[in-house]
DNA sequence: CACTTAATTCAACGCTTGTTGAATTAGTCG
DNA sequence: CGACTAATTCAACAAGCGTTGAATTAAGTG
């Protein structure tokens, strides 16, 4: 039941998986080239087509990691509400520090330029994590979207200046000193009421 | 002293810069061709290597907008200190909803791809702009990078989120609701000490 | 009216891209 | 040992890219 050739199993597919993730986040989608990927793995540019099929296939199949964003919207809301700014941070930065935050930056920098990785983005951002987080929170889902649009701003702004364009020195800033100017941002974005004299939440 | 044709001054010129915003601004600089420039501006590709020279001149041509920030650092400034947060993400809107704010996304938008477009968007946010507004308002200078760098992550996350991603519906929200949700949040980037029982703030 | 000069057109170059298909190599199974 | 099958290599394709240079057109100048 197990026909054809196994060296060290498949040897290249996965060099070639690590190369094609490495190219992608750094260059993004158009600029990451099928020979210059193929090269990085030491490997024919038609093993590539061979392995995924397409070169938008293999950008799916290099983006297959498992980021799993409900345990870890479990873990956020797991503590003292007043705290929960500080704890979506605080995970955040690590999640974007591992591997799968390279896959992230991938799809990012794709999103520039094309609309389907754009619509890849908002899906992830909006249904997968941070409405879930809301609705554990017990946020009013008329309010929901809009506290979720901030939260968004401000942690994507975050991944903007600190892995792509690279500003210091939040660049290189220790997680600790992020969480703690970032943290009341968010905390207010998800929990605040009212501020001053205006109503700011509710739509509009 | 004056040679060479000239039928309506240089007609085609000012078409392909319009073309060139528009394209370059949708799609990034790799994305958009010379050639769809070209077609849009209804004009022959060549042309554009007459009146620029190469992509890039055009490139860098398309993004001559007399943006200034000097005058809105200055508008910003006058009034209230309570208030500048809020004045900062009003002028903000403004000049990102003008067409020099398409110029602006063409640029983000490249940043994303380039290290040299990075570099641009870099040395404007800091030295252009967010610094002299520090120093307007006189914060000390061993807190000035920091404080700008927080800035730059929350507006920059504006500019991703509601002109580059298109979500949500901070992409559609009017200015004013913007600003209130916003402006405390760069208020307390700008001007806000402590927080809580620990100095959020200085070098680290 | 020549003459000059710039704007414009057209065809083509050299290069890189993703993708393909035939030929070759090399393990596994009966 | 053949037979089979998958992995790999190689050369080439069509398409698109930015750019070039010669030919053509048209407007202002003396």
């Amino acid at each position: 039941m197990n026909r054809g050739r196994r060296p060290g199993q498949v040897s290249s597919r996965d060099a070639v998986l690590r190369a094609a993730r490495e190219q992608f986040s750094r260059k993004g989608y158009d600029a990451a080239t099928v020979r210059a990927i193929a090269a990085e793995a030491g490997v024919d540019p038609s093993m590539i087509n061979h392995h995924f099929g397409t070169k938008e296939q293999l950008f799916m199949a290099a983006l297959e990691l498992p980021v799993d964003p409900k345990e870890h919207v479990t873990a956020i809301l797991n503590g003292s509400r007043a705290d929960v700014g500080e704890r979506l941070v605080t995970r955040f930065l690590t999640v974007w520090d591992s591997p799968a935050g390279a896959a992230g930056v991938a799809v990012l920098r794709t999103a520039m330029q094309h609309e389907w990785s754009a619509a890849l983005v908002r899906e992830f951002i909006l249904n997968r994590a941070i409405n879930p987080l809301l609705a554990g929170l017990g946020v009013p889902a008329e309010e929901a979207s809009w506290r979720g649009s901030l939260v968004a701003s401000q942690l994507s702004g975050l991944i903007l200046t600190r892995y792509l364009i690279k500003l210091e020195p939040i660049a290189s800033a220790p997680h600790a000193v992020v969480v703690q100017a970032l943290g009341p941002t968010i905390q207010r974005y998800l929990t605040g009421t009212k501020y001053g004299e205006r109503d700011a939440w509710g739509p509009r």
